[in-house]
DNA sequence: AGGTCTATATTTAGGCCTAAACGTAACATC
DNA sequence: GATGTTACGTTTAGGCCTAAATATAGACCT
């Protein structure tokens, strides 16, 4: 059985509070639920796309963020857990499942001390030349709905947020100046 | 450790697959990725405050679910699926945890044939009571740093992106993949 | 030098999820 | 009435993640 595919409409969600539950502060619904929706259907479509490539999402994106990073496709597992937003301890299980699989390398010894450094095989960079395209163009085929402009709108409303939210958090860290 | 807390910036993202590979079809990172990064620091930071509860996001949103249906508080498994976007494994598993923590009772040979009721039992009620504003609440501090303004496009924008994915992974269906 | 602190990475325990295999029960058809 | 089909819910196997417990190795201080 495949997981859900569709959307429970919002906008009844945060009718059925009102009507339940007078004064549930139901405000942050109309962001919150459907960022998670979309989370949710664009993961569950990645994980099947990657799939038939016989790679799952968590290795895909290890290897995507050293590929990005350029030559010599090489990361500390410190920087690797920033970029993907996952724990060192996850960080440290992905890199051991990518290894075991010839994706990726790790080394130690060089460069601060204490630091243990990834760096993607020429199978990995392969991996990701295989099935990078593929994935950009389906996710960019899913959101054609909206017209550039909308697109843009969104974006940037995205953005703006985002941003917001990491403040509030209490993340006081100076990500990006200007823009 | 916590889980991380930062995200990367998008456009570091964009402009790292264009040095490094042109022509990668970069236009969905904009909308994709933050949706992402949102989605994970929303859901984190869920957990957190309901972990203080005692409880976590999945048996709230069962419970959550059944609480905002209204009396008697009872749906079938099927519904449940739909309403919670998880596969009907995964209802059975979220149903038989809850079930074992007094918060849920399962009923069989009502109604329809075949189907299994969940009911909210008055301890699990108690528990939405005692949490969902606090959860609510939160994520409405999180998001206020838009305008009301700008909480009501992007909403509006989200709205229209998530009836338009539904769509095309409704057509554009995945074909079964072996493992 | 030796003990303690600190910064890192890894391992462990436990939770949740998907996909697929199962087990059942109603239904249709012969 | 027997049998194949279909619609469900549950169970199983395996994956990934978080949080906390464990190593480790420099740094710091007495």
């Amino acid at each position: 059985m495949a997981s859900a595919d569709a959307p429970y409409p919002v906008q009844e969600i945060a009718d059925a509070w009102e009507r339940e539950r007078p004064g549930t502060p139901v405000s942050a619904i109309g962001i919150v639920t459907p960022v998670w929706q979309l989370a949710k259907l664009l993961g569950d479509d990645r994980r099947r796309v990657l799939a038939r490539a016989g790679v799952d999402t968590a290795t895909l994106d290890l290897l995507s963020v050293l590929r990005r990073a350029g030559e010599p496709y090489t990361l500390s597992t410190r920087d690797l857990a920033a970029r993907s937003m996952v724990t060192a301890g996850a960080v440290s299980q992905r890199v051991a499942r990518a290894e075991r699989e010839g994706l990726v390398v790790r080394r130690t010894g060089e460069g601060r001390p204490r630091t243990v450094w990834v760096e993607l095989t020429p199978a990995g960079h392969e991996l990701v030349e295989r099935t990078v395209d593929q994935v950009l163009h389906r996710e960019a085929e899913l959101i054609g709905g909206l017209t550039p402009d909308q697109q843009r709108q969104l974006a940037g409303l995205l953005k703006i947020l985002l941003q917001d939210v990491q403040v509030r958090l209490g993340d006081n860290r100076i990500t990006q100046v200007g823009g």
